[in-house]
RNA sequence: GCCGAUGUAGCUCAGCUGGUAGAGCAACUCAUUCGUAAUGAGUAGGUCACCGGUUCGACUCCGGUCAUCGGCUCCA
């Protein structure tokens, strides 16, 4: 940690300590929960009786302005445990007095100024008016120590920063953050929606969101060919036996959608592995197949709880590139490092960065503690053979065995789930899957699942965030759009389109009796990535006039030089 | 699922303490044929999320449901 940092968290976590104060003089019997400085900002949890409004906010920041002027001094105090307990209970403080029953030290520190007294490790700053440009953003409920199983209180977010000119540039920031949400752009350049007539977490795709789709999707079947991968197709809708085998419905089974068809129990598949296995199982497989591949856009349901859905990037239906390698124990490894060169080539092709996380058995499992070992022990070999940085995260691993995560980090910085490679010694158990090998009998394959982009929904509503809906040419849903100035240059402007179109180039053309500013407005608000703006002057020249989105005016040209440029471009 | 907030025209939003609704943009029509981010005029568009209650009368008050938003928990 730096300086820099470490001063910042101490700002913060001060002024963490001056709200809490200022919500225990404005509002009566309030318990404290925690109130630690985080990556933004800072926030304290609050048990009381009074029901936090959004008009509360500026009455608590006045207040905190009011105690930060009395420069109060922020004094340290070590105390004995028993002592600091004994000490918080008279306060009625019950939830420090938990958390102090839970520490081992003999000492703990406590920090005041004013009235107010904390238990807090510190450090913080030595005068109230340090605290100099802060600001209160959200209310939001908070489990007690994070646990569903606990009583929920109620926690103020906000952020301080050492000068007003920092707080500013990151409150505009946010703003621009805001605006780069993909769910609002998803509107304004009308790529998606999602009903509540039709249900939530459902998305229903426009045909500019749905040419999008098709290109990631496109590109990525040339891909998966290209690496050995073999494409299969398999029903949405399958006996329930199948995911009894799997053991889904033991594990799996509160995501699940459940219905009846002829009295019989059936699912709706929440995952592709078992109709892939179901492929792999249809005849004898010798050593000399493997390792065999099968991939799919193969979209999956699974009950999310409502609470949690958010946008494209948590949804309860959506398509995975989803593909499953059955191979020889001694083919793993390299099977895996294969995997990982697709995705560092998938995700520099959309120029994201990303963060590798090896996920780690976790507490509800299937399989041996013994295979789960080998399984780790096998990925992490292949990370650190290839000397790719990754976070272990213990207990992070799903049910049926271990994974590489891969996070992407969008331009804001935010971290997604996306790729996944995750090690099976589970299913090719459960399924009895066998090949015969070299001796002639019957052995085990492993397999791998893999997804690169993880899901299209969640993947795109990233990519939408990344780009801040300014697709790069190849991706987007329109690449041109042609702008005749007047009726006369229409026919003219037909030509181009059309043959732009032969070469498979995405066109728009704008034939309304509008002005060109007008045209253009809206072919930049729609953050097409060239405008043709064709008049009298380039039907004379045979030329037309580009513009390119965000840039302006880049001159005259032939149609054969611009389509040279754009091919370039892609 | 939990805590809190919100739900008015395709979109963005007005609508004080109860008397069934407006604006801008978009759409449509007409005029305009224009040179690099909004031409003008007109027309049409709403079971005020849904269900129930209170009331002579509910967009407005009360209850429930659904959905969305900010979080928590959980996850691709």
């Amino acid at each position: 940690m730096t300086k820099g940092t470490q001063d910042l968290e101490m700002l913060r976590h001060s002024t963490t300590h001056i709200m809490a104060d200022a919500v225990m003089q404005l509002f009566p019997n309030v318990k404290l929960g925690i109130g630690p400085a985080i990556e933004n900002g800072f926030y304290y949890d609050f048990d009381m009786e009074h029901v936090l409004k959004p008009e509360d906010l500026p009455k608590i920041e006045a207040k905190m302005k009011e105690i930060i002027k009395k420069n109060l001094k922020f004094e340290k105090r070590e105390m004995d445990r028993k002592e600091a307990i004994q000490f918080f209970k008279e306060k009625g403080q019950t939830y420090k007095v938990e958390l102090l029953k839970k520490l081992d030290d003999a000492n703990v520190t406590i920090y005041q100024h004013g009235d107010f007294v904390d238990l807090c490790k510190g450090p913080h700053v030595n005068f109230s008016k340090k605290i100099k440009a802060f600001k209160l953003l959200s209310i939001a409920g908070a489990y007690w120590l994070g646990s569903e199983k606990n009583k929920m209180l109620q926690r103020i977010y906000g952020t301080a920063f050492p000068t007003k000119e920092e707080l500013e540039k990151y409150l505009n920031n946010l703003e621009e953050a805001h605006k780069r949400d993909h769910r609002r752009l998803g509107k304004e350049l009308d790529l998606f929606s999602i009903h509540e007539e039709c249900g939530a977490g459902f998305v229903y795709w426009h045909p500019k969101g749905a040419m999008l789709r098709s290109i990631i999707e496109e590109f990525l079947k040339k891909e998966n060919l290209k690496r050995g991968y073999e494409f299969v197709a398999i029903p949405h809708i399958a006996k329930i036996d199948l995911f009894q085998t799997s053991g889904h419905t033991g594990y799996y089974k509160e995501n699940m959608y459940f219905m009846e068809i002829d009295k019989q129990d059936y699912v709706i598949k929440p995952m592709n592995c078992p109709g892939h296995i179901t492929i792999f199982k249809r005849k004898l497989i010798s050593y000399r197949d493997l390792p065999i591949r099968y991939f799919e856009f193969g979209t999956v349901y699974r009950y999310e709880k409502s609470g949690v859905l958010h946008g494209l990037l948590r949804v309860r239906g959506f398509t995975q590139d989803d593909a499953h390698i059955f191979c020889r124990p001694d083919q793993l490894m390299d099977e895996i490092h294969k995997v990982i060169e697709f995705v560092d080539f998938v995700m520099k092709k959309f120029g994201y960065e990303y963060k590798v996380i090896l996920a780690l058995r976790p507490e509800k499992f299937v399989g041996s503690p013994e295979s789960w070992d080998h399984a780790e022990e096998i990925l992490e070999e292949v990370l650190k053979k290839n000397k790719i940085d990754y976070e272990p995260e213990p207990g992070g691993g799903v049910f049926y065995g271990p994974k590489i995560d891969i996070k992407l980090k969008d331009a804001l910085g935010r971290l997604w789930q996306g790729p996944t490679i995750q090690v099976d010694f589970n299913l090719p158990e459960r399924f009895d899957l066998t090949y015969t090998g070299e001796d002639g009998k019957k052995h085990r394959p492993v397999m791998i699942h893999r997804a690169i982009l993880g899901s299209l929904e969640r993947f795109i509503g990233g990519l939408i965030e990344h780009y801040g809906g300014n697709f790069p040419l190849w991706l987007a849903p329109t690449q041109v759009a042609i702008l005749p100035l007047a009726d006369r240059h229409n026919e003219y402007a037909n030509n181009v389109a059309e043959e732009l179109q032969k070469q498979d180039f995405r066109v728009t053309i704008d034939t309304r009796s509008e002005k060109i500013g007008n045209k253009i407005r809206n072919a930049e608000v729609e953050k097409i990535p060239y405008m043709l703006i064709i008049g009298d002057k380039e039907m004379e020249a045979k030329k037309v006039s580009v513009r390119k989105h965000g840039k302006g005016d880049l001159g005259q040209k032939s149609v054969k030089e611009i389509t040279a440029s754009f091919v370039k471009e892609l």
